[in-house]
DNA sequence: TTGACTCCCATAAAATCCCATGATATCCCT
DNA sequence: AGGGATATCATGGGATTTTATGGGAGTCAA
């Protein structure tokens, strides 16, 4: 599972610590890593490659001459399997860094099965948006319904 | 189940016990222990992986771009999965510390499926606010055989 | 031969493990 | 039911391991 948030360092050769957590589970559950560009914001999304299988498998599932299809293809020419090294770092593509405007800090949001990489002032921002609208609006409704079915 | 309410110290290194009988709940159905911020109060909410999933899954079966997926990336992004040393002690993560504005006393308020850790401070506070509303407007209606529609 | 990439070693800080202790609580035997 | 023996709990502190990060040597390709 990824869950929790770290900031880490990009150094000059692209390379940033997988947050240990992160790296245990894909050890544990023998999974390959994956970094695609994300297609909700600015930022990078990381994933397992069974998980992103399924994304593939959903692409099959729409009208191959679709402009979903077509965009959804798009964003799997532009993923990347990486591997971590010895020390637990991967080095990130170039692609994903100017897409995402990473320079030397990088923020890790696991958000369960999958996980963003933002730029710390990015970050902030979604940050700050979504305090604001747990405040506006308050928490989901099935945070409120805590019964398990 | 978490039941009860106790009061335990934490320590210089942000270690504290969790109580025993709460131990024995994890640890008798084999679950993993969460920390999250609560959604809705100035304190810590503890409870199982599994229960965790259900808010997970969640995510993938709203739309993406709704504020409810927001606030639950948000959540699951500043969750944290512990585990607890051989003499039943987590580490409460700075970001929680901070959140609950701890410092060297957590009170542990067992709630059934999950539990809240409080400052004492803004315990006292909550606990006032009940009694407060309880004599005010009386007992709530609580109806334990609810009839299924 | 000059980048770009990969592997390997080094290190400070932080997280985790391990052992110790006093205070309760629980057991057990008469 | 008493009262000592034993287990469990909450807590403290030192030792060890892991993590994040920096930098250099080897490798491969154009």
């Amino acid at each position: 599972m990824f869950l929790s948030t770290s900031h880490n360092k990009i150094d000059l050769k692209c390379r940033v610590s997988i947050p240990a957590t992160y790296r245990l589970f894909l050890e544990k559950s023998e999974e390959q890593l994956i970094l695609f560009k994300s297609l909700q914001f600015k930022c990078i999304e990381g994933t397992s490659l069974s998980r992103m299988q399924r994304y593939i498998n959903a692409i099959d599932e729409l009208d191959a001459m679709s402009d979903d299809a077509f965009i959804l293809r798009m964003m799997m020419a532009d993923s990347f399997e990486t591997k971590f090294d010895a020390s637990g770092r991967i080095v990130i593509p170039e692609t994903l860094m100017n897409f995402a405007e990473l320079s030397n800090k990088a923020v890790f949001m696991g958000i369960g099965e999958s996980f963003y990489v933002w730029s710390p002032s990015e970050y902030e921002k979604q940050y700050k948006k979504s305090k604001q609208i747990l405040e506006e609006k308050g928490p989901p409704k099935l945070i409120l319904n805590k019964k398990t079915e």
